[in-house]
This record gives C-alpha cells, structure tokens and sequence, in this order.
DNA sequence: GAGGTGACTGCGA
DNA sequence: CTCGCAGCCACCT
C-alpha cells in the first residue's frame, strides 16, 4: 500500500529529518519527535522507521538510535549486522550494538535546523 | 467500528 | 542505584 500524498503526515516528517541527519552523525527518536513538536509521541518516530523501507528514496535509519545511542532497530535491518555496518561505514565507532561517542556525534534536529 | 501493537521516553517506587 | 509503569499517535487485524 501505498501512503497517500495529500496531506504530509508524521511518517513523511520524520523521513525528511532523518534525511537531513548529515553522515557520521546519528540522533534519537525524542529528538525527532521533539522537532516535530511531538516530543511525547517517540514512538511514532520509531514506527515511521519500520515503514522506511517502503520509502523512497530509503531512509537512513540506522543514524537514528534511541535515547541511550544503543541500535534498538538493528533487528530491523534484516536481523544481522548490518546497521552497525552501515554506521561505521560512515565513520561512526559502534560497539556491542551501542555508538562510542554518542555524545559527541549526536546531531539534534531540533537544534540545527532552529534559525 | 473497536482493540492491540510498536525501531521510545520520562517519571515514580 | 535499578526496576516498573503510563503516555503518546498511527497502522494492522
């Protein structure tokens, strides 16, 4: 099925932010949800991702992580590695499924795309 | 039409 | 300190 572009809905919110996330960076559901003033509905943020397969072009999902910077959505990658591949591909240290440095590479929506 | 689920987060005990 | 619970909105059965 396909989603209906009539009116933008989350889904195509979280999408255009998670595209935005510049590469060696990650941030987290709240953060997300938080520019889009949901900052209550986190998990939306991580449905939107579920279907981001389904999207086009595909979205980037494994620079979102949760609040803790630990690959909660590795499993959805195909159950294998493969995020974390994809992260270190991008110059991001992943250990034990969690991002070294998260701190420092966490990128906020919320707080770069504010003018 | 109604109920249950979910890649999360924050707060209480 | 750790563990548990409730809230949020959209999609699926």
């Amino acid at each position: 099925m396909e989603p209906k572009a009539d009116k933008l809905t989350f889904f195509e919110l979280v999408y255009a932010i998670v595209r935005l996330v510049p590469k060696g960076r990650v941030t987290t559901y709240g953060a997300i949800a938080n520019s889009l003033g949901a900052k209550g509905s986190s998990r939306m943020v991580g449905w939107a991702m579920n279907a981001s397969h389904s999207v086009k072009p595909l979205v980037p999902a494994q620079r979102v992580v949760n609040r803790n910077g630990m690959l909660t959505g590795k499993h959805h990658f195909g159950g294998s590695n493969l995020m974390q591949k994809l992260l270190e591909s991008e110059g991001v240290i992943v250990i034990n499924d969690k991002v070294v440095d998260f701190d420092k590479i966490f990128w906020d929506p919320a707080k770069e795309l504010k003018p």
